[in-house]
DNA sequence: CGGTTCTGCGTATCTAGTACGCGCTACCGC
DNA sequence: GCGGTAGCGCGTACTAGATACGCAGAACCG
């Protein structure tokens, strides 16, 4: 009840994200801090990225800085709060949208939001590996929803609707992601290339399939579609006109 | 070379989870065994359903067998695969779908299968915690593929773009499912009831929405749209509703 | 300048997964 | 029937990793 501090608000955040957050100022007295809350974000994201989550532990992060382990909890209460301070450094401030500023239809605008959402997940697959602990609420995902909202602003659609139709997008856009993120980290972490890896998974696949029991699935592993993936934007383009394409029509249905 | 226990066939699949896929019989020496496969899995299974998944320990699946942690190697050659048993499991043999044997055409037969998919995960929430090793393969997992697959006979859409839609509606289901399950997943951890925990979480949204920055999401929060979710199956009901529009846009162009 | 507040970090504890090897059992072929 | 052998249960021990606790010293207060 009195003022910025104030913990009885009753966000739920621990200190440690607050202060990330830039809710909460830093004191002014003890001894200079060595470390920094950013710093340590970079060093674990860093990890990640090239080695993949798994590497990514409180000693591991600690020598990259020459720091002891122990130092990184005056900064970080628990390792699952750095896991959340480098999902939001993964997640990054979204880049403007050309079509939201040219005024181009909320179609266009929001599948350039669904791609712009899958680079960033594409540049950091390891943050979706990160064990989800809640519904996001961090500066960085308000200004991805904030953008797919804007999106949706000449489409006509009511507020609620609008807030289901965001979640739709980007939940689509995380989970084919997330499939991309779960290849590339079993393909880490056996030694095996990609190929070989999904050549291994198919023919575990025909093992498994009786033609009798499975006559559609028989049939396609017959004609070889199973093997020739089209690219690895493919499936993203096909699901995401799918998608939006649903959406105008209900869209339409609205306005008419 | 030799037959069925042949591992030069190479389905990269470890020798526990042949046998419980029955691709491996078994030998006949030795004591008999006093635990099974299946009831590991099935008190695995129970404790996660009543405590969670993060309550799954070797150490406390055995006490619940009444055995020694150890023991449960003789079956299970890690934590991992008992993850996939489990998961297998969950998944269960899908029920048949009454629009399919009706040929009821393909929009009422994949509705029910995505209905089907819900229901499955809704029963086994655990099930969606299990951090993902790659790609699916095992017989229930193709089952449900399978069903898919013949949800879109009538679909005349080739073979390519059934999986591709297939890809699309499961995907969907499961991040819907994932949503509910981090949420409960969450509550269940912290002691919070669901109604504060979203309550505490939409006071957390409020104070990082910034009206300046964030037009749309203030107007939102303005108007109370948030904290009154319309029934637990709104979200689904909605998406699977753009999802199934979406396909049959792409079904009639192809078919005209 | 003492007091206060904060820092870095060594030490210790706890949980959990799992390698290893021993002693025993049940079925083999002779 | 009997040794041989494969397979079973499990005690012991090691490892990795998160993190509680407390101390010593630093920076800034008045």
């Amino acid at each position: 009840m009195t003022g910025k501090n104030d913990a009885a608000g009753g966000t739920g955040l621990s200190p440690g994200i607050e202060a990330a957050w830039g809710l909460r100022d830093r004191p002014v007295k003890g001894p200079k801090p060595g470390l920094s809350v950013d710093r340590i974000v970079a060093a674990a994201v860093g990890v990640a990225a090239s080695e993949g989550l798994g590497a990514v532990s409180m000693g591991r992060v600690a020598k990259e800085l020459g720091a002891s382990t122990m130092a990184l909890y005056r900064y970080v209460s628990a390792k699952e709060e750095l896991y959340l301070l480098m999902q939001e450094a993964a997640m990054g401030t979204p880049e403007p949208l050309p079509a939201l500023e040219s005024g181009a239809g909320w179609r266009a605008a929001l599948g350039e939001w669904a791609w712009a959402q899958r680079r960033m997940f594409q540049r950091n697959l390891w943050a979706l590996r990160i064990p989800i602990a809640g519904p996001p609420a961090s500066p960085n995902s308000v200004a991805w929803w904030e953008q797919g909202l804007q999106a949706l602003r000449g489409s006509g659609l009511s507020a609620g609707t609008r807030i289901s139709v965001v979640l739709l997008v980007s939940g689509f856009v995380r989970n084919e992601a997330t499939l991309m993120s779960d290849v590339a980290a079993a393909v880490e972490e056996k030694g095996v290339p990609a190929e070989e890896f999904m050549a291994r998974w198919e023919r575990t696949v025909r093992r498994l399939v009786d033609p009798v029991r499975h006559p559609e699935l028989a049939g396609l592993l017959g004609t070889g579609v199973i093997s020739e993936p089209d690219g690895p934007d493919h499936e993203f383009e096909f699901g995401l006109a799918r998608v939006l394409d649903g959406i105008e029509v209900f869209v339409r249905r609205e306005a008419g």
